[in-house]
DNA sequence: GAGTGGATATCGTGATCCGATATCGGCCTG
DNA sequence: CAGGCCGATATCGGATCACGATATCCACTC
């Protein structure tokens, strides 16, 4: 358990799936960018798991030339994705205490 | 990966270190108060890396006729506390967008 | 010193993480 | 059409971790 962040990875790909259509190597740039550090080797079978859970559909295409499966949250997704926001929350409220930022 | 409170427990365990000495099924209570699910199999050994990390102290103590080991945070373990309620901000500003709480 | 009860520790299994590596497939070149 | 290129995706093996059930521990009681 290197970071609580491992775990708010699933959070983090649904969220992205509710909004839009996604693709496993911009995800992976994605968390790049806010510092959570997640190997291919991590990405793609949460991927595949989230799929066969029946949280995320994919479907393949090919994009500037590049075959790219793109990923969508399911009705089931968005629904975890909602017991997820709440929890984090009340996490957030719990840890984090009423400290008003700034 | 059931949730993704799991890799949250780490961060709840220093946040409550951090402001009294808590002991293991304590924290087993406090956490399924939360409606986290955690077994001593989990627990206990989350406890022991913590503190061989150098994140936690613990002491015995006898309280009631009952030996317990209580925990405290170190300096380092404030130190990732910090670094853990940053991700966490960051993380609720990421994926719960700017909702007011409350 | 045997029993009691709550807290803590450990065991084996299965799941997960990870980096490195392999594969894939359309596009471009010739 | 064959081959090379390149980014995206998939897989492999070892190590770590979660889990429930079970065992152990220790102060107290009788």
């Amino acid at each position: 358990m290197r970071d609580f962040i491992r775990g708010a990875i699933r959070l983090h790909i649904l969220h992205h799936a509710a909004e839009e259509e996604i693709h496993g190597a911009w995800m992976a740039r994605e968390l790049a960018s806010h510092g959570y550090g997640i190997s291919p080797g991590t990405l793609y079978p949460t991927l595949h798991r989230l799929e066969s859970d029946g949280l995320l559909v994919s479907r393949q295409e090919v994009v500037e030339g590049r075959v790219r499966r793109l990923y969508r949250a399911t009705e089931a997704g968005r629904r975890v994705l909602e017991q997820d926001r709440s929890a984090l929350r009340e996490l957030a409220r719990e840890v984090l205490g009423d400290q008003e930022p700034g």
